[in-house]
RNA sequence: CGCGGGGUGGAGCAGUCUGGUAGCUCGUCGGGCUCAUAACCCGGAGGUCAUAGGUUCAAAUCCUAUCCCCGCACCCA
C-alpha cells in the first residue's frame, strides 16, 4: 500500500495580480508533491483561490464588474499562471464553490452543535476597505489608523471560542504532534499562543457576497475562517472518503500567515469539530525587491512570473516551457526560510546562467560529445566507477534530508552540487587523455558519467519537470520517474543510444554592457509600479549596491538611450517561436532589422505600416538565432503581451523621441 | 523594558542549538585543460564574524551591555 501523502497550499486572495511571491507557495507545494510522488506516494496536493470577502466585492464594483464575472476573471489568471507553471494540483478549491460552501457552512454548524460558536455584540468603529474593527482611542481625526472612512457599527456577530484551544494547542506543538518548519517559528508561534488567545469574531454582516452562517442569512462567515476551511473542502469532507486524505502531511504558506491563522486558528478549528491536525506546516518567507521591500499586491510593485519567463525566453533564446522550468528552478533555489530573499533581475540572470546553462547543461553537453566521439554514442557496458555511486548516494541522501524537513533550497543546492561535482570528476578522470591512451578504465568512466547525469535528471525533477524531460531525452531514455531506481545501474542501461548534444540552456550574455542596455527594462519592470513620491519617513532609502531598476537616474543617464520613430515596414513570425516576431523597420533612411515579443497581440497585418517608437542604439542581440538591431516600446498588459506605443498622429520618420 | 527576525571577505548566504584551524555560490586575479555552451577544473587575493566587556586553555558560536537594520492593523505568499 502505497503511503498517503497530501499536500496543500495557502490560497491566494483574488482582489489582483499573481506575481512571483504568489506562485512561491504553490511551487513549494507542487515540488513537494512531484517528490513524494517519485518516491511511490499517494499523493492529494490542493491549490485554490480565496474569493469570498467584502473586499473583493467592492472590487468587482469599482470595476464595474459583477462580483461572480469578477472573481471568474480573476481565478483564471491565478489558474492560468498555475498552468503555465505547471502546479500540477490534484483539486483545487474556489471558496466560492457550492463544494465549499457546504463543507464551510457545516464546520461552522459543528463547532456551533459543539458549544464552540457564541453569539455577541461587537461595537465600534468599522473601516470597510479592510474589514475591521477600531475603538474609539484609535481613530485619529475620526479616520481609522491609515486614514480610511470609518462608520460606526454596531453589529450581532458570531464568535469562536478560541480561548478554549490554548493549552491543546501549546500541547500540539510541545509534542511536535505540529511540526513547523522552519524550526525557528516555532518560539513564535509558542509565544504567542502563552500570551493568551482570545475569542476571534468570525462573521460580519452579509453584504450580498460570501458564505451565509447557517441558519442566520443576516450575516456572512468571516473570509478567513472560511478560506481556512478549504484544506478539508477538497478532500472532500463532510463526505465519507476524506478521511484518506486528511490530516494533510504538509501545509505550505507564507510567514506572515503563520502565527495567528494557520498555526493557532486553524488547528483549533480542526481540533473543535475533532478532525486531525495538519502534521506540518511549512512556512517560506518573502521575495523582496531590490530595495528590501516587500512584493505586495497592493503596492503594485510586482514581478510576474509568467512574463519573467518570456522575457527570458526571448533573451536566452530558449523554449517558453524551459524558461518557466528555469523560473521555477530559480525561485526553488533561493526559497526562503529564515531570510527573505531580495529579487534582483541581475541575480535572477546570473544564476540561470552558472546553474542552469553552465554548470548543468554544460555536464551534459560535454558527457554527450565525449560519448559520442569515444564510444559511437552508445551507452558502453563497463561498470560503474565506486566514485559515481558515492557522489549519486551522498546527493541522493542530503535530497532527502532536506526534502523531509522540506528545505526545498537545500534541495536545489544538492541537486546542483551533485552535478558540480560531476564537473570535477570529468576533469580529474580526463576521459579524452584516457582515450589517447587507449584505457580501459574509458567505458567505465564514461558510463558513470552518464549514470551520474540519469541521477541529476532525478533530483531536478521535482523542480524543473520540462528540463529534466530534455535531459532524459538527450540520454536517450524515458523521463527518470522512479526515485527508487536513481542508485540502480539499470538507471542507465547499457546500450542506450544517446542523442546528439544540444545546448538546453544557452547561455546569457550578461557582459557589463549588456546589463544595462540590452536587459530591456524586461516586461515585468514596467509592472513594477513608482515608489511612492514621498517616501515614508523613517524608512531608508536602499539605493546603493547595483540595486534594480527600481533607483532614480538622471537626465543623462536617460539621453544615453537614443529614441527614434520609425516604421514598420514588413513583419513576419520568427521561425521556431510563437512570440516573436522578426519586423523590418525603416528609421529615416535607415532600414533596420528588429525581432519583437509582440505575437500574443499582434499579428504581421496588423502592424505593417504602424509608426512605433524605436531604442536605436541598443547593442545588437540574437533571439532564437536572428538578429535584432533595436528594440520596440510597448507596455505590458496583464497577461504578459505587449502593446505598442504610437505617436498620436503622424511624425516624421526618425524623428527623436523625448 | 510590546513581540519576532537579522548584522559573517565586493554581493548573496551557511556555520551559532552540540565552543576547537571561518565555509559555499557569484564576482575578481592567476594558472590548467581542450571533452564542452568564452563553458569546465585548480589556486590566490580579500573577513579583527556590528561594537564593548565577560566566561574559557580556546568564542562567529556561551553570558552581559550597546549600536544599527527589517517585520509586526488589513491586504499580501
Amino acid at each position: 500500500m502505497p503511503k498517503k501523502t497530501t499536500i496543500v497550499t495557502a490560497i491566494p486572495y483574488v482582489n489582483s495580480t499573481p506575481h512571483i511571491g504568489t506562485l512561491l507557495t504553490d511551487l513549494a507545494g507542487d515540488i513537494t508533491a512531484r517528490y513524494f510522488g517519485m518516491r511511490g506516494d499517494d499523493v492529494f496536493f490542493t491549490a485554490g483561490t480565496d474569493e469570498n470577502g467584502l473586499k473583493i466585492k467592492e472590487a468587482a464594483e469599482k470595476a464595474g464588474e459583477d462580483p461572480f464575472k469578477f472573481t471568474d476573471r480573476i481565478a483564471g489568471r491565478f489558474i492560468e499562471i498555475f498552468k503555465t507553471f505547471r502546479i500540477d494540483y490534484d483539486a483545487f478549491v474556489r471558496t466560492t464553490s457550492e463544494q465549499h460552501k457546504r463543507a464551510a457552512q457545516e464546520l461552522f454548524a459543528r463547532l456551533k452543535e459543539n458549544g464552540y460558536v457564541y453569539e455577541d455584540t461587537y461595537e465600534g468603529w468599522y473601516d470597510v476597505s479592510t474589514e475591521t474593527y477600531f475603538k474609539e482611542p484609535e481613530l485619529i481625526d475620526g479616520k481609522s489608523p491609515d486614514g480610511n472612512e470609518v462608520r460606526w457599527m454596531s453589529e450581532k456577530n458570531y464568535f469562536f471560542k478560541l480561548s478554549a484551544f490554548q493549552d491543546r494547542l501549546l500541547e500540539a506543538y510541545r509534542t511536535g504532534k505540529i511540526k513547523i518548519v522552519p524550526e525557528t517559528r516555532l518560539n513564535e508561534v509558542v509565544s504567542f499562543i502563552q500570551q493568551g488567545l482570545r475569542d476571534t469574531c468570525i462573521s460580519r454582516s452579509n453584504p450580498g457576497w460570501g458564505i451565509p452562517v447557517p441558519g442566520d442569512e443576516s450575516q456572512v462567515i468571516y473570509v478567513w475562517f472560511d478560506a481556512l476551511i478549504n484544506y478539508i473542502t477538497a478532500t472532500g469532507w463532510p463526505d465519507p472518503g476524506y478521511e484518506e486524505k486528511w490530516p494533510a502531511t504538509v501545509q505550505w504558506l507564507g510567514k506572515d500567515i503563520l502565527t495567528r491563522f494557520h498555526a493557532t486558528l486553524w488547528p483549533a478549528m480542526l481540533m473543535g469539530v475533532g478532525l486531525d491536525v495538519p502534521l506540518a506546516l511549512a512556512a517560506h518567507g518573502w521575495i523582496l525587491l531590490g530595495g528590501g521591500e516587500k512584493l505586495s499586491k497592493s503596492k503594485g510593485n510586482l514581478v510576474e512570473p509568467a512574463p519573467l519567463a518570456t522575457d527570458l525566453a526571448e533573451r536566452a533564446g530558449c523554449s517558453q516551457e524551459l524558461a518557466v522550468d528555469a523560473v521555477r528552478y530559480y525561485l526553488a533555489a533561493t526559497m526562503p526560510f529564515e531570510n527573505d530573499w531580495v529579487f534582483t533581475y541581475e541575480d535572477f540572470d546570473r544564476r540561470y546562467n552558472s546553474d542552469l546553462a553552465n554548470d548543468i547543461g554544460n555536464a551534459l553537453n560535454r558527457s554527450l560529445a565525449m560519448a559520442h566521439k569515444f564510444v559511437n554514442g552508445i551507452v558502453p557496458d563497463a561498470a560503474i566507477e565506486e566514485q559515481a555511486r558515492a557522489a549519486v548516494r551522498a546527493a541522493k541522501g542530503a535530497y532527502e534530508g532536506a526534502m523531509n524537513g522540506y528545505r526545498i533550497d537545500e534541495a536545489a543546492r544538492a541537486a546542483v552540487d551533485l552535478v558540480r561535482g560531476l564537473n570535477k570528476y570529468i576533469d580529474t578522470r580526463a576521459p579524452w587523455t584516457l582515450a589517447k591512451a587507449n584505457d580501459p578504465a574509458l567505458p567505465s568512466v564514461l558510463r558513470s558519467m552518464l549514470f551520474w547525469l540519469r541521477a541529476a535528471e532525478a533530483l531536478l525533477r521535482p523542480l524543473s519537470p520540462v528540463l529534466s524531460d530534455a535531459i532524459a531525452n538527450q540520454l536517450g531514455l524515458p523521463p527518470q520517474t522512479s526515485w527508487a531506481a536513481i542508485l540502480e545501474d539499470s538507471s542507465m542501461p547499457a546500450g542506450t543510444k544517446l542523442l546528439q548534444p544540444a545546448p538546453i540552456y544557452p547561455r546569457l550574455d550578461l557582459t557589463a554592457k549588456a546589463a544595462e542596455t540590452s536587459l530591456p527594462q524586461p516586461p515585468p519592470s514596467v509592472s513594477r509600479a513608482p515608489s511612492p513620491a514621498t517616501p515614508e519617513p523613517g524608512r531608508r532609502e536602499k539605493t546603493e549596491g547595483g540595486g534594480s531598476g527600481a533607483s532614480e537616474i538622471t537626465i543623462e543617464d536617460f539621453m544615453k538611450v537614443q529614441l527614434k520613430l520609425g516604421r514598420i515596414l514588413e513583419a513576419e513570425p520568427l521561425e521556431g517561436s510563437d512570440k516573436l516576431l522578426k519586423l523590418q523597420v525603416m528609421i529615416g533612411d535607415e532600414k533596420r532589422q528588429i525581432v519583437a515579443g509582440i505575437r500574443k497581440n499582434y499579428t504581421p497585418e496588423d502592424i505593417v505600416g504602424m509608426q512605433v517608437v524605436v531604442v536605436a542604439n541598443l547593442k545588437p542581440a540574437k533571439l532564437r538565432g536572428t538578429e535584432s538591431q533595436g528594440m520596440l516600446l510597448a507596455a505590458v498588459d496583464a497577461e504578459g503581451g505587449a502593446i505598442l506605443l504610437t505617436p498620436e498622429k503622424e511624425a516624421p520618420e526618425g524623428a527623436q523621441v523625448r
